[in-house]
DNA sequence: TACATAATTGAAAGCGCTTTGGATGCCACT
DNA sequence: AGTGGCATCCAAAGCGCTTTCAATTATGTA
């Protein structure tokens, strides 16, 4: 059943049910509701390649999903995602996901934007001078950047996190709290959040006139298993730290781990404070000893940025170009005084 | 740039352009050659939904991903999901996906399918007696199913995992170990796995004359909240259960902080069986007491499913319609003797 | 009554691609 | 010379929709 031929049922040209069907003024009442009912009673739905060829419009945004057969699959994409579905299923809205290869996210991201099949496209996974935004601004496609790029002048869309700050409160509660022997387990070092969150800590760090050494940082993938290997290796330290920053719960659920196998106490003989992204799977609460942790959730993020999205696309109401959303810093009992030993 | 700006820049007609670009045998080598030249020179690259509109065909595999704002976001889903995205980037192909009201997964289906978008279809969370089904069945667009429907003749497409077998496999193995009295921790009573899991251990129990009681019974999402709601109840009744079979490592985690909260011990107090989707966040083997488990991974059925469903829209080999994995019996440390008491 | 105006409706031209059904020229072969 | 076959190439017809421009009818005004 196409437009052609519901036209020719209902006897009238395919430009009125068209117009009827797209809610345009210049059609009668009565025939628009005959025209619906036919709708309703054929089934008819209007095929989308046509409406987009015709239109331009997809009704659909685009993303790019890293994938590799060693990837891993990463919760946060899943819950990022979850929050974009939440505001796109109410604006009929659709995702067209082109998995591709990590080390080649330019690539993939020109082939889905020159494709035609995405009105905008959002971009995550945000590295320092992050050599996408260059193609996106020559694109003339609506985009909007889930964090940003260090580095770069921020003159595109975005929406982030005061990362920086974060870091920067977290370690000062625990300065406060005596203790001056940092750790940091970080995010891939090229990401921008992982540049930005040791900016941070360095910073709180360094008014106190101490340092990050290199022995007290990891870089890694954000796993538990991760996190378990990189606590191993701060606890080995003739220096062991006693603070610990923890770019996300799901380091912190290996770092944990570790902590409790080598027979020492979080809150006590280790502080450790973790970056939250609401997983519902990880809820800080819910750890043996719940965690301390700077919050912000990532579903949030996913509902806002898909807000500006298809707005934008509607060319709907104007929101802010750029966005920096603060976290906030929740103690709980994962946090305690500098042991005295 | 289009095709036919691109023709007229080598003075050739679209018909020959297009042959050239898509691999046909009659043009001749020179002039393809020419073309491709152009073709990157210019950046030249097809519109899609033109493509789409008039081959029928657009390289995508759709799915409805359910989403609400109460809707809590599905560890599994993004797990599956990453299997698809490994095996389609291989072949080009992306996906569709649409957001939808779980409540309305058969309509979500319908437009998906209906829109023009897709060229097949991949449907998960099944259901005993799923409606989906006859729809699909209806709608000549090939599709694979993720799970089987419980009351439905099997003849339509899927891939299942033999979820009966192991939650029977799990029961023999308590059994022998000398248990009796058992609790299941289930997904959503409606769920096609859930009700075969169930007949398992409901199969098992009943060799030995023992019957699986309702309030040892739950049926919940498979969230760690949950699992921790539902051990809570087991763990009050008068005749506590001594062997939990548990859906997901997911409910597994709520339910194992239920029984430390208890002061009991798993593997001895108390044995667990959970069944094992291989999510890269919850190893079995990373539990402070390791997981025995049913295990399958998600991500390779995932694999799997998007390598039929491209064979086919591609029209390439023959893969069997239906297949049903095996699931593995791990053993941990989970499990022991029943208690003397 | 005559004419301007508003309210409806239609015909037809695209959107950018694929594909059918010829053309055209060149060669070998009878 | 005449014919069939082959290798190349092209014109034009769609695919199913939107939208411009124009036509028709109904309504109101002078």
């Amino acid at each position: 059943m196409n437009l052609k031929q519901l036209s020719e049922l209902l006897g009238l040209s395919q430009t009125t049910v068209s117009r009827a069907l797209n809610g345009y003024p210049e059609v009668n009442e009565a025939t628009r509701e005959r025209v619906l009912r036919a709708v309703k009673e054929t089934g008819y739905r209007p095929n989308k390649a046509a409406q987009r060829l015709a239109t331009g419009k997809a009704g659909s945004i685009g993303l790019v999903m890293p994938t590799a057969p060693g990837h891993q699959s990463d919760v946060h994409f899943g819950e990022f995602l979850t929050g974009l579905g939440e505001e796109a299923v109410r604006h009929d809205f659709h995702f067209v996901i082109m998995p591709a290869d990590p080390d080649d996210e330019v690539g993939a991201l020109r082939r889905l934007a020159i494709s035609g099949n995405v009105d905008a496209l959002f971009v995550a996974y945000m590295r320092g001078h992050d050599p996408r935004l260059a193609m996106l601004k020559s694109l003339s496609m609506p985009f909007v950047v889930h964090g940003r790029s260090f580095g770069t002048e921020p003159d595109y869309p975005y929406l982030d996190i005061d990362n920086e700050t974060a870091f920067y409160d977290a370690a000062r509660l625990l300065l406060q709290l005596g203790h001056t022997r940092f750790a940091l387990m970080n995010g891939p070092a090229h990401l921008d959040f992982a540049i930005r969150r040791r900016n941070g800590l360095i910073a709180a760090l360094g008014e106190r006139g101490l340092e990050l050494s290199e022995d007290c940082t990891s870089h890694t993938v954000m796993t538990d298993e991760e996190g378990l290997i990189a606590m191993e290796r701060f606890l080995q330290l003739a220096e062991r730290p006693t603070a610990i920053l923890c770019s996300s719960t799901v380091l912190a659920l290996g770092a944990i781990r570790a902590v409790n196998q080598a027979g020492l106490k979080l809150g006590e003989d280790i502080s450790l404070i973790a970056h939250d992204d609401v997983l519902p799977l990880l809820k800080p609460e819910n750890f043996s000893v719940p965690l301390t942790t700077t919050r912000s959730s990532l579903r949030a993020a996913g509902v806002r940025i898909a807000q500006r999205l298809i707005s934008t696309v509607k060319q709907a109401g104007p929101f802010p170009e750029q966005e920096l959303w603060k976290t906030e810093l929740i103690v709980r009992a994962s946090t305690g005084p500098a042991p005295q030993s």
